[in-house]
DNA sequence: CTAGTTGCAAAGAGTTTGCATGGCG
DNA sequence: CGCCATGCAAACTCTTTGCAACTAG
């Protein structure tokens, strides 16, 4: 999908990993990004490509319609399920067993192939609640 | 929020309680009540009114950008977990007393409180993976 | 009657795309 | 150098809103 490494496309990788344990929008983004000259069509652009690539996932939280990108870990991020919370939108990375066992009884129970890496449960995280 | 019980909003309930198990898009709603004369506005404005109720709940399908609506019965919907297939949008709802165990151990692993109403695990059905 | 609701069209917000220019390899 | 990627602006899609006309209670 990409064959050349352009400055914008490292600047923008460069971003996501910095802020992996926050949901973006594209506008943040580009905002974010803006002091280095980086078009809006580029970082939607990057983004597209970054996703088929599977280095970053499209969220939405619950039935927002805004959508939102994250930086993936190619290997750990497939193994566990994740948590985004409503109030700050950070994401939490399950690696608990009881996950998998919530998966398989699920599996099990209603035929159903859950697929982990496209799946996120929301909810409100223990700093947020109190 | 609504205090008037019109046409409009009279078919648009019938159309989503008919369809209870599939996930809808506000103009798929509006084509399908095209004849019965309902404005898109009106689709809109109802559907926003009925989500205030809490008798239908906006979602979208794993990263996708549009937003989808299903019915929502009250009472059974808020006690358990929906699962959403990615190839038939069809909706399954949950009824296993394991699920509510296991999200609680996950609640108290991670200190996260899950809102099971606003969740969606998706994947591929027994139907569809064959 | 009176206030909530509708339909229409115009306004917004977010995302995509065509095309000429620029830059990676 | 050749081809891909960028920037800009225009085009699109989906959703919201203002306003006059309509209608449920």
């Amino acid at each position: 999908m990409s064959k050349y490494t352009t400055k914008q496309r490292r600047l923008l990788l460069d971003y996501l990993q910095a802020h992996a344990d926050e949901t973006l929008s594209a506008r943040q983004i580009a905002d974010a990004l803006a002091q280095s000259n980086i078009s809006i069509s580029a970082v939607y652009r990057n983004l597209a490509a970054l996703e088929d690539e599977g280095r970053v996932t499209r969220l939405t939280k619950g039935g927002s319609r805004k959508v939102y990108y994250r930086f993936m870990d190619a290997d750990a991020c497939r193994q566990h399920l994740h948590l985004s919370c409503f109030k700050c939108g950070r994401t939490y990375h399950m690696d608990i067993p009881a996950t998998n066992t919530l998966i398989h009884t699920v599996e099990r129970a209603a035929d159903f192939e859950v697929d982990s890496a496209g799946t996120v449960l929301y909810g409100v995280c223990g700093a947020c609640k109190k």
